[in-house]
DNA sequence: GCGCGGAACGTAAACGTTTTCATGGGAGCT
DNA sequence: AGCTCCCATGAAAACGTTTACGTTCCGCGC
């Protein structure tokens, strides 16, 4: 640790700045010189000091992300996608997750600042006021997930909207006729464009005037009773698209309870594709969500950003979804993506 | 950004060294001042320049973690138990996860040097040659469950033993008298410790002759196959515990392809406690592993190494585990914590 | 032979803090 | 009143880099 550039300068007989020099590739060295100085520095097993780098040259060389409290796989696809893309650039990640209310992400964000050379936020706190308040200005930031349109930082969002589309016209094009879909919390932005995938397919295809839209809450239990309701329509529904794949599943065992087939008589299909969904049964057919995909492009966006601080901000780049085709749907078992 | 501490200086009428007093709280300066300082800071937004700090103090108030190529909820919940604990210390986590092979564990290795305070490593290639090699002497740091047994690093480790021979007793307790077990890839250090729990509690009970361990490799068609085996023999075990939940699922199925009852005929118990187990059928009783806290307490341990540097070495911490008990075992629908 | 240009290298300033040491002044004591 | 001592404050050094600017030296053209 306690080596320095000095020391590697007087080893070699040079100056610091030649060591600099030599070690960063910027040239003005004899390439015997350079080769001497390389030498030492291995032997003498010297790193720079990057505090002391970052001082002059005001790069830390480190984005910082700032997550929601979030378990399960999606957190750990997300943080992998954001670190392999990282990694590639010769970046480091400083995470900040698990704040439960917006003053606690107000301060990790804050504590942030100097630390990274740019930020990647997904907060369901992180609306505009909040970014306003709490971001300095000149620090490229990009938002995942998290809808706000603004100037000020570029964006990234999941095609809720087409993942929900293109599930619906599979079901269409299986010949399901009466598609009932199960949505989420109303506040939830997410739900609200698979809502709309819904029923722009639906129109689309001359069906509209059959939505028909049930309420959950994104917990299996209220998948169970949104599938009991289904089953008390008259006319009976031939398939079910539930907003997530938990609600899915428990429509599944609503389905079972009252002796009604899937896919044979309903479809069930949901969003998301966790793990289980494989493992249900039936086997579960649902839109899966890229999301080490979606890390990775908000990386390099924001790389993008740091190297070329003005240029223009690109259109709101959208995170493709895939259909994963399983046996409760009653289609053959292929995995179909979207661009 | 670019308000320093000059500026505060400055705008408050002090020089820089009482602002940094009155920043940081040394005394020497008076209330006063030290209210006056304050706000001013404030005022401007003032936030210290962090690698400046740094380049002084020699603390860059920041741990690394290195951690594999891990999916799945165990890296996201141990993520969530560092960072927990980190956040409540005012410590930054800069992670690394997702490197293939040993030589770009290396690289993210040295690279964190001069970046990081401490470091939490996890991983399949921290063996002590890969250690010695790339760790200075000098950096704090905390083994998680990688069994090597330094005298220069800390470690934390899994009660892998504790869980099975607590599980195993479990079945005992119920009256389970024939308990195969179903290990996992032979050289998983794990899975040894568990394979060491189940004999532990048969020959505590006396029953050490009726150890009987058949081999899987952790996926869930070998525990279908294994479960099989397990069918085949004579006399019939009456309980089957596997070295983790995958197998275990795969095991019911084979169960239930043979009309075998579960628990009645035979109870079924598994290892992780991952998100599944809750939804099959019947529900799995497992060992669930703290992850949380296992990630928790490594912060906690690798913070006090850094606060006090000379400490010696406390015996090696191991992290508890907890029964949870679910339909498959026939036993009460509970969850049991071991200290 | 002399000046000139460019390459290789050295010197020193600068980055923004913390901290040591010096300085001044006021209070308390004799 | 004068001395001492302490406390608030300021000046300046130090941390380890990068980089602008000089300096030296060599080769080349006149």
């Amino acid at each position: 640790m306690s080596v320095t550039i000095k020391d590697v300068a007087r080893m070699a007989n040079v100056s610091v700045a030649s060591v600099s020099r030599a070690l960063n590739g910027h040239g003005g060295v004899t390439a015997e010189t350079q080769k001497r100085i390389r030498e030492v520095a291995t032997r003498l097993r010297y790193v720079p000091h990057n505090a002391a780098r970052s001082l002059i040259t005001r790069r830390t060389q480190t984005i910082g992300a700032l997550l929601p409290d979030l378990h399960g796989s999606f957190f750990s696809e997300l943080i992998r996608g954001i670190d392999l893309a990282a990694r590639a650039r010769g970046l480091y990640l400083l995470v900040s997750s698990s704040h439960g209310d917006a003053t606690e992400a107000a301060i990790a964000l804050r504590a942030m600042q100097g630390r990274v050379d740019g930020l990647l936020v997904m907060s369901p706190h992180a609306d505009e006021a909040f970014l306003d308040e709490n971001l300095p200005i000149v620090l490229p930031t990009v938002l995942i997930n998290s809808h706000v349109r603004s100037e000020r930082h570029a964006s990234l969002d999941v095609d809720d909207f087409g993942g929900a589309r293109a599930m619906t016209e599979h079901l269409l094009g299986l010949g399901r006729k009466r598609i009932v879909f199960i949505a989420g919390p109303e506040v939830n932005h997410d739900v609200q464009e698979r809502i709309r995938g819904y029923r722009d397919a639906l129109s689309t295809a001359g069906f509209g005037g059959r939505a028909a839209v049930l309420h959950g809450d994104f917990t299996e239990e209220s998948g169970y009773h949104a599938g009991k309701q289904a089953l008390a329509m008259v006319p009976r529904p031939d398939a079910i698209f539930a907003a997530n794949d938990m609600m899915a599943i428990g429509c599944l065992s609503a389905l079972a309870e009252a002796k009604v087939r899937t896919p044979e008589d309903i479809a069930v299909v949901g969003f998301d594709d966790i793990p289980m969904a494989r493992y249900v049964s039936p086997p579960l057919t649902t839109v899966r969500i890229r999301i080490a995909e979606l890390g990775e492009a908000a990386l390099e966006r924001l790389a993008a950003m740091i190297e070329a601080p003005d240029d223009a901000a690109p259109e709101p780049h959208v995170v493709s979804t895939e259909i994963v085709v399983r046996a409760s749907c009653g289609g053959s078992d292929t995995v179909r993506r979207r661009a």
